[in-house]
RNA sequence: GCGUUCGUAGCUCAGCUGGAUAGAGCGACGGACUUCGAAUCCGUAGGUCGGGGGUUCGACUCCCUCCGGACGCACCA
């Protein structure tokens, strides 16, 4: 699709040049000629607005159209016809052709939709990041979704990709928990109570609000905790890694149930005091000045901001100082082209300052660090509250959501076509939240509604796995020598009716979705393709027989059209990090 | 106060580098199952794209301004 639309329109802006240059007018106008899609394709199938042209031509833009129309008459053109409508040149494809290389999609199986748009490229990118002191919640599932599913675009672009997570197992906020269980624990594990090692943690740090009141110095002994962690203090140390030990591990139970993995871990712990090197070096080569309290600062009015601190005037380092030790580590861990930081748009601020920073370093990959900025998840009762205790856990939302998939099942009597009830469940759950949160564009707040989001109707997950589902029955059918389509040969002529065009155009432009998606670390473009692709095939499927069809060839067709969308949504499913159901 | 960002149908969201009558889903109302999985499909109602200016042949899209929301403006992370 995207090599025709891309052939039409060098043919037409040659013609356009051709003809600019014959009216003595400037050619390389030419060059403002775009493709568009028409509104219907009934009009046609790419669309060549032809405005930019009137004012140089001084004719009417519906002339100019006719003109380039008939000029292109004599040339040889790509598959397909044209035609002037109104102030537009437009493309109607050879349907044929397109269908032919559309039902070739199963053959090329699970690279279908992948392209080298980004060959050679190295990508680093980070997410989850996780603190030690709590399980995961509902916006860690954004986050994770989000870095996971744009790695998978990437990687389908071409692009050679390391995940990364950089896991902040150091702080006050791990002392609370380490305290509050120091006081209430008892020598209990998350084993002798039965409860999953990072919420036994976060359980405990939820408590340090209990011990707050008990012990008015309750946040002084947390410091002094932390004093005696950087002083390596044994016993300290000794409970830190325990307690931290089952934080990880929990959460990366989490990760496993969400098809969420990495290819390399950091800890803050070992990289904390990284940083100061390069500030000293910047401070050496007048990147950085010293202030008169005797801190290391940078002046940020370059880029309209005020002063930054990098080095307190002890010496000692902060959150800045140590990312920028981080990035120029992992540069040399593993030079990468590009590195993406997924993190909350709260930190807008923060990245633009370190990104800055490193520039002025001198560090010529700092332009390529980009920070994918996504928004908060809300619940339709309003903001998530940690104080109100209003934050969704991911894995109590995870379960919830499974429990009534599994009710769902059981309500339709398909627990005998499914071959494990309640993994079928588990996977529906997850592809409802992630669907849910990859179709919202990044960078926005959203608003997560459970029981919209597992909804078989609609815009949602599950409904895209459903079409998934019915077309693998369908070919399981045809497996087994059901209905006529083992006899007939695949003739994609056969596929140029307005129902199956439709459906052959998506399938089609799915390679440029990815694309597309990757260009803009976005998600939600592959999302909104894929619901493109299930609910046409759900009308086409609606209106006419494929597998019962009593024309041989045309069920042989129409069902290789249906594997084709099959292999779209397999593909696009993955991308997303929600599973592909055979059965549901 | 300054900065960033968002404001599209009752609700949740699309709208690609400005282009042909602003699109979906949910909800509401009304239809379609002895037929490939009705966990589906079809139809109807519903928007002066926050207000006002400007640039342009053309603005939901770009610029200015006002209103409203979110986030940020730490020698916390």
């Amino acid at each position: 699709m995207k090599s025709l639309r891309e052939a039409w329109r060098a043919a037409i802006a040659t013609a356009v040049a051709a003809y600019l240059e014959e009216k003595g007018a400037d050619p390389s106008i030419a060059s403002a000629i775009v493709a568009e899609s028409p509104p219907d394709a009934s009009m046609g199938d790419i669309g060549f607005p032809v405005f930019p042209l009137a004012k140089p031509l001084r004719m009417g833009p519906p002339q100019i159209a006719a003109a380039i129309v008939e000029r292109l008459a004599g040339s040889t053109l790509p598959p397909g016809t044209c035609k002037a409508v109104g102030p537009y040149v437009n493309v109607f494809l050879d349907r044929a052709a397109v269908a032919k290389a559309v039902v070739s999609a199963p053959v090329a199986g699970a690279s279908y939709g992948s392209s080298d748009s980004l060959a050679g490229t190295r990508i680093m990118i980070e997410f989850s990041s996780p603190n030690t002191n709590k399980p995961l919640h509902l916006g860690h599932l954004r986050n994770d979704a989000l870095g996971e599913s744009v790695s998978r675009i990437l990687k389908a672009n071409g692009a050679e990709v390391l995940k990364i997570n950089l896991i902040n197992d150091r702080g006050v906020h791990i002392c609370k928990s380490m305290l509050s269980y120091m006081t209430y624990g008892k020598g209990t594990t998350p084993d002798s109570e039965k409860v999953k090692s990072d919420h036994f943690v976060g359980d405990y740090y939820v408590r340090f609000n209990d011990l707050k009141k008990e012990d008015p110095q309750a946040e002084e002994k947390a410091q002094d905790l932390l004093v005696k962690w950087e002083a390596a203090d044994p016993e300290t140390i000794d409970l830190w890694k325990t307690m931290n030990e089952w934080a990880v591990s929990g959460i990366r139970r989490t990760y496993d149930r969400t098809g969420v993995s990495f290819d390399k871990f950091y800890y803050e712990s070992q990289i904390y005091l990284t940083g100061k090197e390069e500030v000293q070096k910047g401070l050496a080569n007048g990147a950085f000045f010293k202030a008169e309290d005797g801190s290391v600062r940078i002046d940020l009015s370059a880029i309209g901001l005020e002063e930054k601190v990098l080095l307190r005037k002890d010496g000692t380092s902060i959150y800045m100082t140590q990312d920028i030790g981080l990035a120029i580590h992992r540069h040399e861990d593993w030079p990468f082209d590009r590195l993406v930081y997924v993190v909350a748009n709260e930190q807008q601020y923060h990245f633009k300052v370190l990104f800055y920073i490193l520039e002025k370093l001198g560090y010529e990959w700092a332009k390529n660090l980009f920070h994918l900025s996504y928004g908060l998840v809300n619940l339709p009762e309003g903001r998530m509250k940690t104080r109100e205790g209003t934050v969704v856990d991911a894995d109590t939302l995870l379960d919830s959501l499974r429990d009534q998939a599994l009710e769902e099942i059981q309500s339709k009597g398909r627990e005998d076509s499914v071959a494990d009830p309640v993994a079928t469940a588990e996977q529906v759950a997850l592809g409802a939240v992630h669907y849910y949160l990859m179709q919202a564009t990044p960078s926005k707040d959203m608003i997560f509604n459970p029981a919209e989001s597992l909804s078989f109707n609609g815009n949602t997950g599950p409904y895209i796995q459903y079409m998934g589902a019915r077309i693998s029955s369908m070919l399981r059918k045809r497996d087994r020598g059901e209905g006529k389509a083992g006899a007939g040969t695949i003739k994609p002529e056969l596929l140029s009716g307005n129902a199956e065009w439709e459906l052959v155009k998506l399938v089609a432009s799915y390679p440029e979705a990815v694309e597309l998606a990757g260009a803009g670390y976005n998600p939600a473009v592959v999302a909104s393709h894929l619901y493109a692709v299930a609910s046409a095939f759900s009308r086409f499927y609606h209106d006419e027989p494929i597998l019962t069809c009593e024309d041989p060839d045309l069920a042989a067709t129409r069902l290789a059209l249906s594997e084709a969308v099959l292999v779209v949504l397999r593909n696009g499913l993955g991308l997303l990090c929600i599973p592909f159901l055979e059965a549901m």
